[in-house]
DNA sequence: TTAGAATGGTGCAACGTTTGCACAATTCAA
DNA sequence: TTGAATTGTGCAAACGTTGCACCATTCTAA
């Protein structure tokens, strides 16, 4: 029914094997030919048939992208549409499809995963998380399937990813708050086996030593990446003798309950305690106060991730890890003096 | 390389056709058979190759979903993800993958549409967002691709949706107000050319007639489904004479700014000015005072919507518009007097 | 002139499936 | 006991591409 490569031929009194050729610019067709032939695609609309083309080909220009389980990650259903957006930007400039997978339980995932391997269905793939032991990991190393991981693996050095450099954009939200003059500095973490967390939690430390300020464990919370967790941890970790005057968040979302946890308990945001957090959230510029965020650039991470998948597929040499530049964005709920610079 | 079908034939002794009848569950396949081949079939590790397969069948079991532009329908990043997990659970559970496309100026977006129609790629599409004399409608219709829209089209009765009954829902959220002894309520809407900001309309002033509750155009506003575009309306409609005590507010995201516009005028929520809003998003229970919020059941419409094409393709009848129900959640923002129910 | 290269094109097999038709073997009915 | 019906399987063509081997021209240079 479609139109098809011989009907284009056919109109074009050519052969389909010239047709296909004047499609990939083949060094040996003449530019007279090669013009015949496109106006009559242009004319008859005609457009390649993708699933006869990767049959004889063996590349789908498809790209599969693996969603975090809901339960795993909530924290990633706000990035997600940016990230996306990223990728859909790159993936598009290079004519290649993204196809979703995922978002079953564990087996299912795996499973949904291995069809798309094997049955052929992705040249490569971006895997928003990932987790220690990981099959899915595994399996595409296996079958050499590219793949980038959004993060980091715990285990395996050489997987392919893109990330933040979390130390060093945790050592930069602290040191703002103790170049605001704050000397009682705590952290809200999230879950301590990620490894997001423990390198946020590694810089948060390695700016406190720097600057000869004290590290308190009362000071840390570990939470969830949850909209209560913060919002709990408030009552805990302010109900000490001494509550720290400062908190690095370990994410905006937390930070949102932490805002309002502090502010159910009377604290005033910033003059009692100085807010910082990460992600930079659409809406971390609309609480009371806003909420100065570090800016981890979700959009880049997105557009890296299948800058770097296309280049493995097309056996370009790649940096195992790309580290997307952070930025601290500075808003009321960190400053110590309200002092608008005008 | 991979596993062919011919393998699994070789190794079962049996021919390919005989493969072939089995994965389609072939009546005359005897039970022996078809159990021997799919030992093999596991044992190989075989996966059919859908590229094949679609070339013969014309089938691709694949659906694309074309991402609203990020200029577009701000709103909709965030139901963004939800909906998706809706979509593609019930696309998993009939063994379909998803594709994404769009993302681009209106141009590009109709030639990627275009492309995933003509070329074979999909065998139906979603579509997250419609304009008036919108070209991807007319080009769906004109090939005669299933597709499924999120909405109403201003336009065509008969394109097949998923929706809220929007009028009701904004009625319903009205009159939650005046059963909280409201009078004055006002409307913070959405872009008035889209369907949505018509129909909630519609809703508010059909609750305000019924109550005999005075409509004053003064009282209403529209803006953007913008974070900004709640909070800088406050200004305006809080500083005529009578100005209202309560307000519908179009959107969550809106509703923070509305918030925080309220919250620094000095106004208190909900004793000064009580609030209710619609999409339920998760972050509307943190606010402070978390607010009331219209669900009007996100997932569920994914949900349907994958339902809906799924049916079309196969062939079986459909409801032209299928409403899921809303429903609203009552939170601290919109109660006269705080008497928590215990 | 004419061998050889360059240039521009054609035809055919293959990719991994499905499917209509043919055929063989078995069972059934009369 | 024969012919028909039923059951199980194989063969080969097709789906829309691509890529290889090959064929015609035309050009170049000795």
């Amino acid at each position: 029914m479609a139109v098809t490569i011989k009907d284009v031929a056919k109109v074009a009194g050519v052969s389909p094997s010239t047709v296909s050729r004047v499609m990939a610019n083949h060094p040996r067709i003449s530019a007279e030919t090669s013009k015949r032939v496109r106006e009559v695609m242009e004319e008859l609309g005609y457009h390649q048939n993708i699933m006869a083309k990767s049959l004889v080909s063996k590349t789908t220009m498809t790209i599969g992208i693996v969603l975090p389980r809901p339960a795993d990650e909530m924290l990633l259903n706000f990035f997600f549409y940016e990230f996306i957006r990223g990728v859909l930007a790159q993936l598009t400039r290079a004519g290649y499809d993204l196809l979703m997978a995922g978002s079953g339980n564990e087996r299912e995932e795996l499973e949904s995963v291995t069809r798309l391997v094997r049955s052929g269905r992705v040249d490569g793939l971006i895997l928003l998380h990932s987790r220690v032991g990981d099959p899915i990991i595994e399996l595409l190393h296996r079958e050499k399937m590219p793949h980038v991981l959004l993060g980091r693996s715990m285990e395996y050095e050489d997987v392919p990813s893109v990330d933040t450099d979390n130390l060093q954009a945790a050592y930069d939200a602290t040191m703002h708050l103790i170049a605001q003059g704050q000397r009682r500095i705590g952290f809200v973490s999230g879950p301590s086996h990620l490894a997001l967390s423990q390198d946020r939690m590694a810089g948060y430390k390695k700016a406190l030593s720097e600057a000869g300020l004290p590290f308190k464990q009362t000071w840390v919370v570990e939470g969830e990446f949850l909209l209560e967790s913060g919002y709990r941890a408030m009552a805990s970790i302010m109900s000490q003798p001494e509550p720290p005057t400062a908190l690095v968040v370990i994410d905006d979302v937390v930070a949102f309950g932490v805002l309002k946890g502090l502010t159910e308990l009377g604290y005033r945001i910033p003059q009692d305690v100085a807010i910082v957090s990460f992600n930079n959230l659409q809406l971390s510029e609309l609480t009371m106060p806003p909420i100065t965020s570090m800016d981890i650039g979700t959009y880049q991470l997105g557009y890296t991730a299948s800058q770097m998948v296309l280049r493995m597929i097309s056996q370009e040499p790649i940096l195992t890890r790309q580290i997307i530049p952070h930025r601290l964005v500075v808003r009321e709920s960190s400053l110590q003096t309200i002092s608008p610079v005008k």
